[in-house]
DNA sequence: CGGCTTTGTCTTCTAAGAGGAGAAAGTTTG
DNA sequence: CAAACTTTCTCCTCTTAGAAGACAAAGCCG
């Protein structure tokens, strides 16, 4: 297995980085932002052109004088970002510039265990292969959906993921592609994302809530992820928001999971449909014989009152949660992402209220509360800039 | 007004952290830890001897060789740490090497403004002048309680200070003192003071709860402090525990610190011993015209079964506010601190009980609740040591 | 075409720091 | 007590990273 070259020297390391996150580049301009001189520069960057990462882009236009040398990643860099839901996998494949070339999904349940999901991951990966997109790949990131060892590559004592505890993710995966591979939870690499590409790029210090089947939150303190001392951090689905609350899959009651989040919303869909509360809900259930959060979404751009009820009072719990979070954390930035962005902005309204009101104005006062740009892209890229942050370092 | 001179290089950083953190040291060890060069050490030694930072402290004992040169850091380095509380002003001078050689304290209500604090603050530093414990000062540390800019050194909005907002504190005492002055929040200072001197000199990631007057948390990631965005992390005092709680002083219901805070449980006992409910309480209230917490920590060493009432539902709700920030931050270690450790153990049992019930296992298998050991020493020694990094650290 | 500007390459020079050779100052052993 | 061995410290040399400047190449404009 041919290991792609890593850069030598912290340098090379921030050149590669410049290039991935700006752009092709003439060797002046690179020498104005790294702070070398032309000699140096000049050493570094035939270095990386031996060692397969940059080549030359061709002459830029003359601004006044000799015209430019550009030098940019190289064309055949790829990166492979494979996000692991708990219901679905995406697979991505991108170049060095974490520009996405091809994006494949299929439904799949976590539940089905390791050996068969991973398998139709790589599934995937052949299938974007197929379409000629992937020649040699040079690294993997994969987000799947609970705790993981970071450190180790392997998820930990993940509740919704029977089978998983301690499974070899990172080992298997890295033989099967012959290639780097990092793991982390699916909610890390969503905010990775965000930072890559969203809103955050500019916060160093921010929160990315994924409403999705389950809740959890992504932590980004100094622009890298924030992952507490056993790899659990972010994990708010079973904060209590109520003592009296329903009774959750975890065994306590009021989780906020179990008021809010796909899987709840399901439910309480479902129960409106059947008391005759909602005619559009058992409308929708005799069509489809089954009710998903996203019956619940159309049910709000409908208009449908039971339906903006239903998300109106989750909003108001997450906010609950979120107001707690805020004065705790005090983030420069909240993106909420996640399935549930198609509830979109009557979610958004009653989370901000909620959160204006209950945290200290100092937290509040310059703080936006946003929804992702990125939907399904943003687990994908995520793991692609966690690889590529990994194999553009110095070992 | 003469400058302390500041190491010169990252080395000459390294060395005086180390001799700060590990005590005197010989010449040959010192070029262990650091790996450098022996004639590089000695270059850099020398250098920090001719600064007046190090000194040579004579020769140690034999070890079958050469007798080694010990070096130490200067006898005549002198930190000044100055502990704003809400109503009280602690002031102790330390060596370098942090070892607190004079501490004094009084009371002190900050709403008498910053003019009057911080002229009591100078009148304590002079007290220990007058102890012949001080002749240059070469730094001081200031923790006051509420939001600080920690990049300007002023308050901002600070909710129990009023007439504090931007006040030039670092400025000020700069000025009066002759050298250079550090502001943050006092919370974030004990828990610095606990990295330095308690038990969490091993966890990267960790939490400082302080229940005293109001209620606060130090927020501690890899080994450094966190303040957020606006400086106002930790600012856990107004999370909401219950929808029908009592009126807070931010005007919000049900804030933690209106259930439980040395404010709240003041206000309880008295309330106990006028309605009769506690004869402990009323006789109290008969001897000393007033209750506080400290007489709430007597009746629970009584054994008063309203005392033990009283913390154990505050027990319950910060637990509860902890179980949920645990499960975000998953934490290497929790420390109690502040004016309540005298609650000790039944407030303790209490915190564990629901911290442990309510958050993830993943997050609490591996995680220690402790009560700070520190006691009074925790601020001032966290202030020493937050100018002491700053210091020793090259410019 | 000649002067001016920008870019890239090559050579020279400096300073940081590693590493080794002793000198200095001990202890232990015969 | 002398010789052998250890540890520490100092001095000197050698390597290398990197800056700086000279110069060549390649464009613009009048």
């Amino acid at each position: 297995m041919r290991m792609t070259a890593r850069p030598e020297n912290v340098h090379q390391t921030r050149l590669l980085r410049l290039l991935r996150d700006e752009g092709a580049r003439s060797r002046a301009e690179l020498g104005d932002v790294v702070h070398l001189s032309r000699s140096k520069l000049a050493v570094e960057l035939d270095r990386l052109v031996e060692l397969g990462l940059v080549e030359p882009a061709g002459l830029a236009a003359s601004r006044g004088g000799r015209r430019s040398n550009i030098v940019r990643l190289s064309r055949h860099l790829r990166l492979i970002g494979i996000d692991i839901g708990a219901t679905s996998i995406d697979v991505a494949v991108t170049d060095g510039g974490l520009e996405i070339l091809g994006h494949v999904s299929m439904p799949c349940n976590v539940r089905e265990g390791p050996d068969v999901v991973l398998d139709h991951a790589l599934d995937l990966v052949g299938k974007l292969r197929g379409q000629g997109l992937i020649d040699e790949i040079h690294g993997a990131g994969i987000g799947v959906p609970g705790p993981v060892s970071f450190r180790e590559g392997v998820p930990v004592v993940p509740p919704i993921m029977p089978g998983w505890d301690r499974f070899p993710v990172r080992e298997v995966i890295s033989q099967k592609l012959g290639c780097p591979v990092l793991v982390d939870n699916d909610v890390n690499l969503m905010a990775l994302g965000e930072v890559h590409a969203g809103l955050a790029r500019s916060a160093e210090d921010f929160l990315l809530v994924k409403i999705g089947t389950g809740v959890g939150c992504g932590i980004v303190v100094d622009g890298r992820i924030y992952r507490g001392m056993s790899g659990s951090a972010g994990d708010i689905g079973h904060i209590r928001v109520d003592d009296n609350g329903p009774t959750c899959v975890c065994g306590n009651t009021g989780c906020l999971e179990a008021y809010f989040s796909g899987a709840a919303l399901a439910r309480d869909a479902l129960a409106a449909a059947r008391s005759g509360r909602s005619a559009f809900f058992a409308q929708r259930l005799e069509q489809a014989g089954a009710l998903t959060a996203l019956d619940v979404a159309d049910a709000v751009a409908a208009g449908d009152p039971v339906g903006v009820r239903m998300v109106r009072e989750g909003g108001r719990r997450v906010g609950q949660v979120l107001a707690g979070l805020i004065s705790f954390f005090n983030p420069g930035l909240v993106v909420i992402g996640g399935g549930v962005a198609g509830l979109g902005h009557v979610l958004l309204a009653e989370i901000r209220s909620v959160v204006y009101r209950r945290s200290p104005p100092l937290a509040t006062g310059n703080l936006p509360i946003v929804l992702s740009e990125l939907g399904d892209t943003a687990g994908v890229l995520g793991a692609t800039r966690l690889i590529s942050d990994h194999i553009f370092s110095a070992t």
